[in-house]
DNA sequence: GCGATCACG
DNA sequence: ACGTACGTGATCGCT
């Protein structure tokens, strides 16, 4: 079938720029709309499969529309010079994509996409018109289908509307929606529209007439009469204002069909740009075909040979830069990638003689010679390296990670586009889903090439990330904080927690037996069974069959969340027990089910703590998270009871009080704030105290809460809205609250903004040790991605610092418990917290020693406080 | 694969 | 006017 497309240019650069965070490349050039547009063209087309396509322009010159009327489109608003300066950008991208440019004198764009659409719909080809502008519904046809993209959440999603669409969600068909608008007006066009006559009456109007002249032969029957008498003596207005937003169809534009078939998009040139402008996801489809990437490869060597490999060890002793990577999977090593110039790269397998085992001692031999190894992800290696803190070894990914810690993943390929301007095949694109190790033992070549390839980026990548970490003033934080946190990482996660098996098990049977009965009784109570777990039938459920008063709604339908319901639990004992219902299942299949499917046969949960996952430099734990076990609710909290030492040991339980607070006093060198912690005993109550003027002993309890949100508020980047939902109050009142609290604290305000002007003008904010988080939001011309920046603007530098002092809290722990040769050992943290499982002969030492090491991780303005617990499990030690 | 929900700091 | 508190991960249902 033939398939056309045609897309409003302007109109879906101007949405691509509003929806798409701001970006920018080396040069400085802004590139979110082209990005945004190119992305909605890449979908549609893959969509559609369409093999026709063309983009139409609007030019600076007036058109027929200024003719007839002066003042058409002459107080439009200024295009931003950010939107601007990507208009001839775009141009030029479509145009070394051979992509059809159409312009016309005298006429807009819409009017190139109306006559085009017809024309060619009437020729039998199927068309879509994609913009973002709703004016184009009036197209809408049998075999033209408008596609407006909407900028969600996720990305971007394209509503669709042929006739009938348009009369669903309009009342009215697609002819009939010109002369709603021209009734109703359109500020961003500058068509006039007849006074008093809005949206909603101009849909009556037009549902009941069909057109405005039919409506004017009706005058004498138009209701309300404020209408019209409206129409009555504006009807001249009302017909120019038709004429201006009718969109011609018959305008003499020249393009045939076969000038809009779509070729071949991929080319140099395209390439060349989509590199400058350093759009990765778009490369990505740039395939190798297509490229004419310096062939690295070439040089890659894979050895399965004994004596050859010999030979490459000992010049590698030789060299003090290295790159290396282990390859190991499911405990067992399939091949080591070693690299240390652009004609020494060797991918060598386990095989034979090459045991696993030798590869590995060789690469700690090659570690203790070198200056710097550099590897990809050196934590996962450890377990079969003689490798120590204080090594030669540095982790690229790490690296990467500091450099740009908002990205998901830190592959070779990856470091290789960021770092080398390479574009280099991804292990995905050289296996697929298969896996690395076990490619390698079948002598899969491509297994060879992307081992090689691991070695050889690590070796490569290492100079320039070096040089940008100097550059950027990490490169202390990288050396003595990143790196030497991987040693502690690895510690606790081969000490792993004991967890009591048949306590667990126990503790999830008895959960069950409380989930049958209160699902019989909800079942009972809503007169039929469902699936309470589905958020879709639960909402039908409550808010159709059983009429309860809504709440929020989803996108998705009605809203079931916890605070919903909660407003209705008082008055209805079903919500209250589905509140019960999710309770217990969220303990049963997240924590009694799912913690008893990680434990080892040591009796221990080996967790992962994952170092490049965060945007703020806290680490994170997965498989299982350990860093979310429930504390808040009483029955959860019993959980805890199932996390015990091993015998002969206790758990030491030591946690910051309020760090985040107390690293604000620092940072913002607020007099008062500092004041207030000197002999601080109930901060929340201080700040009550302080904002409200009244004296310390007189604090309510409500006003301490109230302080306490408003100090969580701070830290996450104050908003009155925010702070209004946390407390159920007003708007106003929250503002109130919050301007009281900048009044008492004047340098906490000062702070706050200064590191939202620093982020509007470095785009990145810091943390006292130099950790950068980049914020492209702060930039955007979006309103609600802008504020969302401002608020990661105050919040991370707070957030981030605590993350840096614990991680240095923990390596000092980590290090003295071990030079001391202690038995104890750290097994979690969570985040302002450390588990230590504790030699009950070394309790009293081991305590002291957290304290000290936590307390002074870093000397701020405000002491940093420390309170330490022991129990015989984590419930206990709390 | 994604949204809704809910567990933590 | 816009529509939110900051940072995470696991599970479930559903497309």
């Amino acid at each position: 079938m033939d398939k056309l497309v045609l897309i409003d240019g302007h109109s879906i650069l101007n949405r691509a720029f509003y929806g798409v965070p701001d970006l920018t490349n080396s040069e400085g050039l802004h590139t979110n709309a082209v990005y945004g547009f190119l992305n909605i063209m890449f979908k549609i087309l893959e969509e559609e499969k369409a093999d026709h396509l063309a983009v139409a322009f609007d030019l600076k010159e007036p058109t027929f529309r200024h003719k007839m009327y002066d003042a058409y489109k002459g107080t439009r608003k200024p295009m931003p010079e950010e939107l601007r300066e990507q208009v001839p950008l775009m141009k030029e991208v479509l145009a070394s994509m051979n992509i059809p440019i159409m312009t016309l004198p005298g006429y807009e764009a819409d009017d190139i996409l109306g006559t085009l659409a017809k024309k060619n719909a009437a020729n039998g080809v199927e068309v879509s018109v994609v913009s973002g502008d709703r004016d184009l519904l009036q197209l809408a046809d049998t075999h033209i289908k408008i596609r407006i993209p909407k900028t969600s959440r996720g990305g971007t999603e394209i509503h669709d509307y042929y006739p009938e669409d348009v009369k669903r969600e309009y009342q009215v068909t697609p002819i009939e929606f010109i002369d709603v608008k021209a009734l109703m007006g359109d500020a961003s066009d500058n068509i006039p529209g007849v006074p008093s006559i809005g949206e909603k009456t101009a849909t009556n109007l037009i549902v009941a007439y069909g057109s405005i002249e039919n409506a004017y032969a009706h005058l004498s029957e138009i209701k309300p009469p404020r209408a019209q008498k409206a129409l009555a003596e504006h009807y001249d207005l009302a017909q120019m204002s038709k004429e201006l937003a009718t969109i011609c169809i018959d305008c003499p534009v020249e393009f045939s069909y076969a000038d809009m078939e779509v070729g071949n998009l991929y080319t140099q040139e395209a390439y060349e740009y989509m590199k400058r402008l350093e759009f990765k996801s778009i490369l990505a489809r740039f395939d190798a075909d297509h490229m004419a990437a310096p062939d690295v490869a070439s040089n890659f060597q894979v050895i399965r040979d004994f004596g050859q490999a010999e030979e490459i060890f000992v010049k590698a002793e030789k060299e003090k830069n290295l790159g290396m990577q282990l390859v190991v999977e499911q405990g067992q090593i399939y091949g080591l990638a070693l690299c240390f110039g652009e004609e020494a790269v060797y991918g060598i397998a386990a095989e034979g003689f090459l045991t696993g085992q030798y590869l590995a001692d060789t690469m700690s031999r090659l570690v203790k010679k070198a200056e710097a190894a550099w590897v990809l992800d050196l934590k996962k290696q450890l377990p079969y390296l003689e490798v120590e803190d204080g090594s030669s070894a540095r982790d690229a990914q790490v690296a990467g990670y500091l450099l740009n810690p908002l990205k998901d993943t830190y592959d070779y390929d990856d470091l290789a586009r960021d770092y080398l301007g390479m574009t280099v095949p991804s292990k995905a694109d050289l296996l697929g889903k298969l896996s690395l190790g076990k490619e390698l033992e079948r002598g899969n070549e491509k297994a060879g090439i992307c081992l090689c390839y691991m070695g050889y980026i690590a070796w490569k990548a290492a100079p320039v990330l070096k040089e940008k970490l100097k550059q950027e003033t990490m490169w202390n934080l990288f050396l003595n904080m990143e790196m030497p946190l991987i040693y502690s990482l690895y510690h606790m996660e081969q000490a792993g927690i004991r967890v009591e098996k048949e306590t667990l098990k126990a503790y999830g049977d008895k959960l069950k037996i409380k989930i049958t009965q209160l699902e019989q009784q909800i079942y009972e109570e809503a007169g039929e069974t469902f699936n309470i777990n589905s958020p879709k039938q639960l909402g039908e459920i409550l808010f159709e069959k059983m009429q309860l008063p809504h709440g929020k709604k989803t996108k998705t339908g009605y809203s079931t969340a916890a605070d919903v319901l909660e407003k209705l639990a008082p008055d209805y004992p079903v919500v209250h027990d589905i509140l019960e219902y999710r309770q217990l299942t969220k303990l049963n299949s997240t924590y009694a089910e799912g913690l008893y499917g990680f434990i080892r046969d040591d009796g221990r949960i080996h967790g992962t703590f994952n170092q490049t996952i965060t945007a703020t430099g806290r680490i994170s734990s997965t498989e299982p998270n350990l860093q979310n076990i429930p504390v808040r609710m009483e029955l959860g909290r019993e959980i805890r009871k199932v996390f015990v030492p091993e015998e002969g040991y206790t758990f030491v339980d030591a946690d910051y009080s309020q760090i985040e607070l107390r690293i604000l006093a620092h940072m913002s060198g607020d007099e008062r704030l500092i004041g207030a912690y000197r002999d601080a005993q109930d901060i929340h109550a201080i700040t009550a105290s302080e904002v409200f003027h009244i004296p310390l002993n007189e604090v309510t309890p409500l006003q301490r809460r109230n302080a306490k949100a408003v100090n969580f508020g701070i830290v996450y980047g104050i908003s009155a809205f925010g702070l209004s939902e946390d407390l159920s109050i007003s708007r106003k009142e929250a503002l109130e609250y919050i301007n009281k609290y900048f009044e008492t604290y004047p340098g906490v305000k000062k702070f706050l903004d200064g590191e939202v002007a620093k982020g509007k003008e470095m785009g990145y904010v810091e943390t006292m040790y130099g950790r950068r988080r980049p914020i492209p939001e702060l930039k955007s011309a979006n309103f609600m991605q802008r504020s969302f920046g401002e608020r990661v603007a105050m919040n991370s530098p707070i957030q981030g610092t605590a993350a840096d002092i614990m991680k240095l809290a923990m390596i000092a722990v980590d290090r003295e418990l071990r030079e001391r040769n202690l038995k104890s050992r750290i097994v979690l943290q969570v985040h302002d917290e450390l588990l230590v499982e504790t030699w009950k002969e070394e309790q009293e030492e081991v305590t002291a020693l957290l304290e000290d090491k936590m307390k002074h991780a870093a000397e701020l303005k405000v002491s940093l406080e420390v309170e330490a617990h022991s129990g015989d499990n984590w419930f206990d030690a709390k």
